[in-house]
DNA sequence: CACATTAACTAACATTTGTCAAGTGGTTTT
DNA sequence: AAAACCACTTGACAAATGTTAGTTAATGTG
């Protein structure tokens, strides 16, 4: 699992050795069921974690009590709830598996130990936090701008797999829209 | 100037005198009129600005040639094309004064320079860009979830100086509506 | 000053999206 | 197997937002 970690990080950033083995020592590898909730709202978000294979996605609950979706998994293939976890302050919003989910996790403490030891590792920590940025900066753009269908078709478009594994309302929930505005627009498009 | 700057990262980290000399060292006070674009599209951002007085904006043109206005200053006070600033790399987007304005700019390298000269810098910058990220995320959030009347309530709630100082056009673009649409909504909640 | 330009507003109409209520099919529970 | 969910869909209708076009007021420009 941990190959394709290294992977990714190895394509920003060079990696010797000593980097490697870092990275072994502190990202524990998990194995986590459908529905599992692995970070609560209300407590301080143990992991950052990085998703090997499954669907996950982040979520809280509104003034109605509805649930709300806010991410479904994250590139470049992070997840937890940042801020919070980051500040080690108590988060607004739950980490779920939506399928089985094989991931690598590591605390903040670890985390933290990583950056300072490696400096590849920190130089790649800095690059994720400006994709992550980079990322939310477009998806307010998207949001602001498109249409509840131009959405749903990029969506698709640059993440065909999510359709086949996360339910539709989660996926409505995360483009800004109401289920039923979802089917319709599925029903349009097939005809 | 600089007083405003220092007064702003005091908040967050601890400064020295020393910090205080390379603040002042690295950061240019500039004033702009009114509708001067400081940084454009296509050209690798030179500078980052912190906002001592005045209104800008980030704004790009869409497929149809019509400008997309994706952010009227920025919380804590700092504004440039950030992902192609922190890179340098041909920007996508402009910056642009609405009211004259005065600001504190500092060039890529001398920001670079300032974060290794001093810690509390290079803390600030960290917490800046966490901020930065949080109020995407949230503005992600909110074009997701609420309506075009409700987003406008948020803002003139939160930053009313923005309604006296922004053309409607530019604030019903960042709400992501039409003009027309922000003018009914104005209407109605007047009456 | 006259003229053009532009921002903002208004109104009528079209389109999109939300709301509500019901129905279908699949899955779980007992 | 029956019953009770649950996700998803469907249809009728309501509400919100977009579109188009015209008006006004303010501003800039010759």
């Amino acid at each position: 699992m941990l190959e394709k970690l290294l992977t990714i990080v190895a394509q920003k950033v060079a990696l010797t050795d000593a980097d490697a083995q870092l990275c072994q020592a502190y990202f524990e590898p998990v194995l986590f069921p459908k529905n599992r909730i692995i970070e609560e709202e209300g407590k301080i978000p143990q992991y950052l974690y990085f998703v090997v294979s499954g669907f996950l996605r982040l979520f809280h609950f509104n003034n109605n009590g509805d649930e709300v979706t806010t991410h479904i998994n994250c590139p470049p293939g992070f997840i937890t709830s940042y801020f919070h976890f980051m500040n080690q302050t108590k988060a607004d919003d739950n980490v779920e598996c939506i399928t089985e989910c094989a991931l690598l996790r590591i605390s903040k403490p670890n985390l933290d130990h990583l950056t300072q030891a490696s400096q590849a590792f920190k130089d790649f920590s800095i690059w994720v936090f400006h994709e992550s940025l980079a990322y939310n900066e477009n998806r307010a753009k998207e949001l602001a701008t498109l249409t509840a269908e131009q959405r749903y078709s990029k969506l698709i478009e640059n993440y065909p797999a999510i359709l086949h594994h996360v339910p539709i309302q989660y996926i409505a929930s995360f483009l800004g829209m109401k289920p039923e505005s979802l089917s319709r627009i599925r029903r349009k498009m097939i005809n």
